[in-house]
DNA sequence: GATAGACCTTCCCACGATGGGAAGGTCAAG
DNA sequence: CTTGACCTTCCCATCGTGGGAAGGTCTATC
């Protein structure tokens, strides 16, 4: 199967695929005799694998720990539970801090009125020496 | 004053100071005989200004934008509160992707037992044909 | 004065994840 | 045998930020 193909099965485009091969995230993939790569089933479960961990945030480096983690069958499930816990803290890290932003965002949203004057607590605010939060 | 005590006192360091110069962000500063950049109170305003919308997640791009809005003293506020509406809008879409990534992770840390045994829910889950979000 | 250390300058490179596109080889269908 | 859809490698861009080298300047202390 072309990278093409091994693409639209896996959800992964082939610039990526590549692109994980060049990083060393995935094992080089064999060659055809016209030098194209070729893909198998094995290669297409990695590749989905990929797909659905980034889909859920996961980073390259941390998808390498979880690579190596799956291909080890014996490691204890501890070790898969703790880098997903940690992945996940940092996710929620991350959306409070966006959150927070929102929230001062909509409050300065909601003071503007908006209209065809020229004063303005959202670059009054961003300007000025008052707190953003205020 | 040296750049060095502009990034002290307004939040953006010296290194971004003088990339948001380059890319036309800001307008090249006045230098001192020494070829030294040399900030005032005016240009002070400004990073602050910059820094302060950084925090709440704009983009340099729109920075620009709220920048130009700012310097006009004539503009509607209608046009800055349109513009933040749209940064909103764009948080809150990023905000609710990241919370679906994390309910599928903690769904996922949650049924893992994270013990010495090496089966595992996350690993199947990413790696196997059922869905992320089972 | 000289020397040290803290500053400044420009320039290039890196990250992380992704895509664009050029230049060239290959395959399959008409 | 041409056409179009593939594939290959290679380089460049994005966005925001930082690291660091090589070199110039300022200030305080001896």
């Amino acid at each position: 199967m072309n990278i093409g193909a091994a693409a639209r099965a896996s959800g992964v485009s082939a610039k990526m695929i590549r692109h994980y091969e060049a990083i060393g995230l995935l094992k080089p993939a064999s060659r055809r005799d016209n030098s194209y790569r070729d893909y198998g089933g094995h290669d297409l479960h990695e590749l989905r694998f990929i797909a659905r961990a980034r889909r859920i945030g996961f980073s390259v480096a941390e998808i390498a720990a979880l690579l190596a983690l799956w291909r080890d069958r014996e490691r204890p499930s501890r070790d898969v539970k703790a880098l997903a816990e940690r992945h996940l803290v940092d996710l929620e890290r991350r959306i409070a801090e966006m959150r927070e932003m929102a929230e001062t965002l909509r409050g300065l949203v909601r003071s503007c009125h908006g209209d065809e004057r020229p004063d303005c607590p959202i670059l009054a605010s961003l300007g000025g020496e008052a707190s953003l939060t205020a």
